[in-house]
DNA sequence: AAAAAATATGCAAATTAGCGCATAAAATAT
DNA sequence: ATATTTTATGCGCTAATTTGCATATTTTTT
């Protein structure tokens, strides 16, 4: 076997299965384990891998596993920020939970006067927090995973509201719009989504063109984007085109 | 399992439940507590998480009102632990907010299986954090005061179910029974008591022989009272004369 | 104050990595 | 075709990393 077939090889398979181990690699193609280990110090210098002690993984594994805390935290100030100054007095707001929405519940001006409605366990303490916002909770079964209301009452009582925005948390964007990996929390979503007269999704310029298991809804009924990066990152260039606009 | 995606593990199971222990980790992933704590110790220092004694906790919630640190309150744990004594398997329970009951949601068994409904954003999240028990929050508006959903959506909801228990955190009893400062408060707590077979008042013994403006219900709706002192206490002379337990 | 739980530390065993070198294989030059 | 240079591979060795355990220490709970 040929060193560039044998590199092909591990790289398909990390491909595959995201990972790979020295050992394994060995005993497989039958070279030894200075060879494997030659191979993939040449794969991660090429940037097509991430050596780790004992193996390798492939980039985007250890991406996700690399983001910085801190400037995530940062990019979700900014975030927050773009969107407390779409919020205005007397309106009638939906949200969802997630990091990004709790931050920008924290620094809502404090003279602000305004509903919010949510379904969230930690947003919903955030906004309870201010003196002059009026707080609703959306109550249901709580979902561990996301710390949310989901379940029929809950969806039936969002339902029965009609709110002037609404901000969107989300796990996931891409050209064919948003999604998520957890069903109970899609559906929720989605209801929050028609009984606003707008929808603003707020994301963090990670999950800009990734995708999950489920379709939560088309860009057409997204009216705003919140990112961290400018406007005019080229990212965004599908967004643009199917009319979302961006912040 | 390499080592990073070991720590990738723990990090994706941070961010979903906002925390864990080491002893937990060390089982499910197999490896000795040393290695978790060792893994832990790591990724604070690179300050992707909040290292505390135990486990570890999620960097964006633990600025918020979720921590688990010291919570000194002497009575309040012995008020807990009594209530947690009631507790049993695949009851359905009823609880008002409060720091008694937080405290008590806080130390519940780890295996406990059970059905917690409650209109408090701290004790739901409580609630939450354990992995067998099931959480439902009856919403409707936020009373700031009390961090309680309050009105009649909350009401309805209420008196929508059957609970074998309610355990009721209070501002005053006296022998005319237990008051309130806050009528909408007041209202949700009826409700509860009305929807529950039984009601448990925890108290601490400061609030024994105190009245305050509303009546929420008399002695005879009452079935336990915990306190934080022993059950020979005087001051108890006239709920024992009612017929109430005392534990 | 005593008991229990969690942590830190030092140490040993096992695994993985890196280096130099000999040899084999391939490419290039003569 | 043969010699020479370059590249690739395996082996022996030492170094570094990781992990679990025993023990002492600290923190928490009772």
């Amino acid at each position: 076997m040929l060193k560039t077939e044998r590199q092909a090889y591990i790289l398909r398979k990390i491909d595959l299965h995201n990972r790979v181990l020295s050992s394994d690699l060995g005993i497989e193609i039958n070279v030894s384990e200075d060879t494997i280990r030659r191979d993939l110090n040449e794969l991660a210098e090429l940037d097509k891998i991430v050596k780790v002690y004992g193996g390798a993984l492939s980039k985007s594994f250890h991406s996700s596993f690399l983001r910085f805390d801190v400037y995530k935290a940062d990019g979700k100030k900014i975030i927050a920020e773009k969107a407390v100054s779409l919020v205005q007095h007397d309106m009638f707001i939906l949200t969802t939970g997630g990091t990004t929405v709790v931050e920008m519940a924290r620094i809502l001006p404090a003279g602000l006067q305004a509903t919010f409605f949510t379904g969230s366990i930690p947003a919903a303490y955030e906004y309870a927090q201010h003196p002059n916002i009026q707080v609703i909770f959306m109550g249901d079964r709580i979902s561990k995973s996301s710390q949310i209301a989901v379940g029929g009452e809950a969806i039936s009582r969002i339902n029965s509201i009609k709110a002037d925005l609404c901000f969107l948390g989300i796990n996931a964007i891409d050209g064919a719009g948003v999604s998520d990996n957890d069903w109970e929390v899609v559906q929720v979503k989605q209801s929050m989504i028609k009984a606003s007269k707008k929808t603003v999704v707020l994301s963090i310029t990670e999950k800009i063109n990734t995708r999950q298991r489920f379709a939560v809804c088309g860009l057409d009924e997204i009216d705003t984007i919140i990112t961290d990066s400018g406007p005019g990152n080229p990212l965004f260039e599908g967004f643009v085109a199917a009319g979302v606009k961006l912040l």
